[in-house]
DNA sequence: AAATATAATTCCATATAATGGAACTTCAGG
DNA sequence: CCTGAAGTTCCATTATATGGAATTATATTT
């Protein structure tokens, strides 16, 4: 059906052109590629530019594939595949600190953890895949929910909160200040606040475009990994979550600005 | 500019849905999460559907993001990133055949080299990253065009091809079966046609849901690669292809059909 | 620095497509 | 067989896309 009628074929197939070219186009490039009218080329380009599928480089002459669609693309993505490219990290992590590492993911207006990797000592864990990380009692949620938009944080402030131990801190405004806080120091910490006794740190990975979707984490139980400086533990996963940034799942190249 | 207006405002707010959502979603579904009304959510699926930026899932009840997509995000993706992926499963081939293994991608109309190991021994290589690979001329560009959309195909048949080696074979009807064969047989080889005395095999890369867009081979001198016989080689190739597509650059689950 | 060529942007009368409420069909469950 | 919810089609109205020409900006040459 429909395959050459219809406005979506045009603005397809300007992406299409942009997707084959790494280093982007011209209007009269795309115009080239595609056939368009200068005109029109022009229209579709402000529109693509307008819901951030496509973005300019440089001045504005040079468009090159958004960071919306480059968002799409990562939320689309495999959690299996995401798992694989970062175990290696997690398991330096795991290795250097003997304690539990993981990544945890946004999926529509949920965190969850994806992958783990547990040192072999350790025979439970408070990270299995799939487990629901509640904003205001993880580390990791709070690392990823510090930076999304606005809209989808209130969203999200609005819904109730369980109180899992004593310590959960399950007030909104406690919560608005633990985003802040981490927003600030670039990394989120939760003491026994979803598990008695278990402490976790985390930190945001910021894909380049794509904003934060990630966080990697450590969890432990509070009498061991806090014999940890907090500085050290972060410091590590800050690195981690930049080599993961930069890896396999990077979407295209990063624009000189 | 122009983000509250534009059709391009609700196939996007359509595609979030979708995204956020790993599952999959049905009419209603998306009507609830994007608060358009149903007639306008089932015409923009519609539409949607028909470019292959999403797909039905089931008979037809369930969307999710599409092939065409997916494709947009490989050809968008950093070749650094690639080369990351690929280096373990090239390593691997080098160490057993003992010469060098070596990705190509298309990009636009070009197949080029991305990425590259070769063995200790070997001083010098014959696909450096970021070389050109004639369609008519080496295994890779064979093995990637053999699978790709008709009139593309027939775009690049109609360039002019340059000869070589005395063993070049650039006529169109030894092209056109050679693609053919490929297609028949699952790989490509090439013997002696760009550079004398070198051979070489390619197999195709299968991305779940974005067609064929890389080639993983092997070059070597022919006396020496040839020792190995083509199953071998060829079956090592396609078992490397096969762990590269479903590892860390594979888009979304795929479907159960 | 002026001249020239090329690219980018704006305009606008016309043609075309989007809109969404209502009516109709399909399908699953009881 | 009945019933309710999901999915699909219809169509007069409205809003948007269209693309060639005119205009402005930017790069290149003399």
């Amino acid at each position: 059906m429909g395959s050459e009628t219809g406005i979506l074929t045009r603005y397809a197939a300007v992406l299409d052109a942009l997707a084959a070219a790494p280093g982007g186009l011209t209007l009269i490039e795309v115009v080239r590629a595609t056939g368009l009218p200068r005109g029109t080329a022009h229209r579709l380009l402000g529109a693509l530019r307008g819901v951030g599928y496509i973005a300019g480089r440089d001045g504005r002459k040079v468009y090159v594939l958004g960071p919306r669609l480059l968002r799409l693309l990562h939320l689309g993505r495999a959690p299996a595949a995401v798992a694989a490219a970062v175990r290696p990290l997690l398991d330096g992590l795991t290795a250097r600190f003997k304690e539990t590492a993981f990544l945890a993911k946004l999926t529509g207006r949920e965190v969850r953890s994806v992958a783990m990797r547990m040192p072999d000592s350790e025979s439970q864990s408070y990270v299995q895949p799939g487990r629901l990380m509640p904003v205001h009692a993880t580390a990791s949620a709070k690392a990823i929910w510090a930076y999304q938009e606005d809209g989808a944080v209130e969203a999200i402030l609005a819904e109730p909160r369980a109180r899992f131990t004593d310590k959960t801190r399950s007030g909104e405004a406690e919560l608005r200040a633990d985003l802040e806080r981490v927003r600030h120091s670039g990394f989120a910490v939760c003491d026994g606040e979803l598990d008695p006794g278990v402490l976790s740190y985390a930190c945001p990975v910021h894909l380049d475009g794509a904003g934060v979707l990630y966080a990697i984490g450590m969890v432990g139980l509070s009498q061991r990994l806090g014999c940890f400086g907090a500085q050290e533990v972060v410091a590590a996963l800050q690195e981690a979550a930049e080599a993961f940034a930069k890896g396999p799942l990077a979407a295209v190249e990063s624009d000189r600005p």
